[in-house]
DNA sequence: TACGTCTTACGTACGATGTACGTACCGTGT
DNA sequence: ACACGGTACGTACATCGTACGTAAGACGTA
């Protein structure tokens, strides 16, 4: 009920909380990058001293788990239950791929990071719905749930660029000079197209790929448990 | 060519070198995590004075970088050209979840950083192989090889448990009691299925899902006749 | 043999970090 | 008026990564 001003500096103080300091933390990590957060960093974005930051947050790890819970917080899950559940499932993963587009350096945090608050259950819950309206079982809603969790989580990893692992294309595209043609025949062979490289194509393709095997998995179900009627 | 021994302590100090630094790091690092690792520690785990470290590693980040190397190169890939192109990429998959099973925690490491030496690239040699070798144009083959990484990793991260993110079992294990039944009926719903996480079985899920996708692929494209026609 | 150079191990030292602790202030309920 | 609970703050410390200077052996050359 009472008003929650400082009486003294109403404006240039609008009142310190766990909300804006995370949201600091996500300016600061998209701007330096998750190695260059530091409270003293925070808290001088925020005008403030270092300590007052612990009076919202207990420690510098549940500050990166609030980054975590903010950007998951901030996917836009926009579901239509009158669709086919192939576009629901396309539209879901894609969700994904927007976030990871708009905080790319704090998406590092919401991979190794785990989500307390049930915030980070609603992929979760708008995946198992579209699977269980499409008729699976709860059982295989749960793995296809999974499986596409697993997709978009390693997509976006990639794509974000922290998993430059295993297909980074620096040396490739400074040419293949070093490699060993005899160990790399194929990554040598190939250098121009890995060279040229269309995220949102290579995401669409893999998404194709899983959506198509899911698609085929339910008509398999429907061919088999429900009967003749297997259009949709 | 001369002969590398410190002569006085030939057998207690057997020769600081980066290889013994990366392999005492990755002990620590799955002993304690990654956050427990520092470069004291490591030099007290080998016996040295910090500095000598720097002897071999330039700094910590790119001892990390060595981490992630050194596990990326511990991978077991046997490829038999003779198997059918799905069994080969299940093998290839199979193999992440292998080292992710043997170095749960330093593959964290492997996720974040990316590995500059050629090494990085063998996985992506065999995927482009058997791609390839199916018959799919070079396009096409980077594009599988992505898809197949994306799901590697993705499901890998979430097995290792450091990306309990969007699926993470403990709120559920203990009871979806705090749960808004209006916002996750379906978390609430398959909660049984939900707590009873078989990772072996999940993970083949998935793999099956990808891989039918691509051998459905496989049989349009000879279908076709032509080259590489995405899934469209 | 004597000497200059290179490589490696080491110790000291500094700046930056996370945070425990004590203090001062303010608004509110009695 | 007074006590209290919450919030902002400053100081202090342990720990970290690492720059720098030093010493001791290995080796090529004279």
């Amino acid at each position: 009920m009472a008003k929650r001003v400082t009486s003294v500096t109403p404006v240039t103080r609008p009142v310190l909380t766990r909300e804006r300091i995370v949201q600091a933390a996500v300016d600061l990590i998209e701007r330096g990058g998750v190695d260059g957060l530091s409270m003293r960093g925070v808290a001088a974005e925020l005008g403030v001293a270092v300590m007052s930051l612990y009076n919202h947050v207990p420690n510098k790890s549940a500050l990166l788990e609030g980054v975590a819970e903010y950007v998951v917080a901030g996917m836009d899950l926009p579901d239509d239950p009158d669709e086919p559940f192939t576009d629901r499932a396309r539209a879901l993963v894609r969700a994904f791929r927007k976030v990871a587009h708009d905080y790319p350096r704090s998406m590092t945090i919401v991979f190794t990071h785990k989500i307390d608050t049930p915030i980070g259950l609603r992929p979760a819950e708008r995946a198992l719905a579209l699977a269980s309206a499409a008729g699976f079982d709860g059982e295989t809603s749960v793995r296809i749930m999974r499986a596409l969790m697993a997709y978009a989580l390693g997509a976006q990893m990639r794509e974000v660029g922290h998993a430059k692992v295993l297909d980074h294309e620096t040396p490739i595209t400074e040419g293949t000079g070093g490699l060993d043609p005899a160990e790399y025949p194929h990554v040598i062979a190939f250098a121009p197209q890995l060279a040229r490289y269309d995220p949102e194509t290579d995401f669409e393709f893999g998404l194709d790929l899983f959506i198509e095997a899911l698609d085929a998995l339910h008509r398999r179900l429907d061919a088999a448990g429900g009967g003749g009627d297997a259009a949709t």
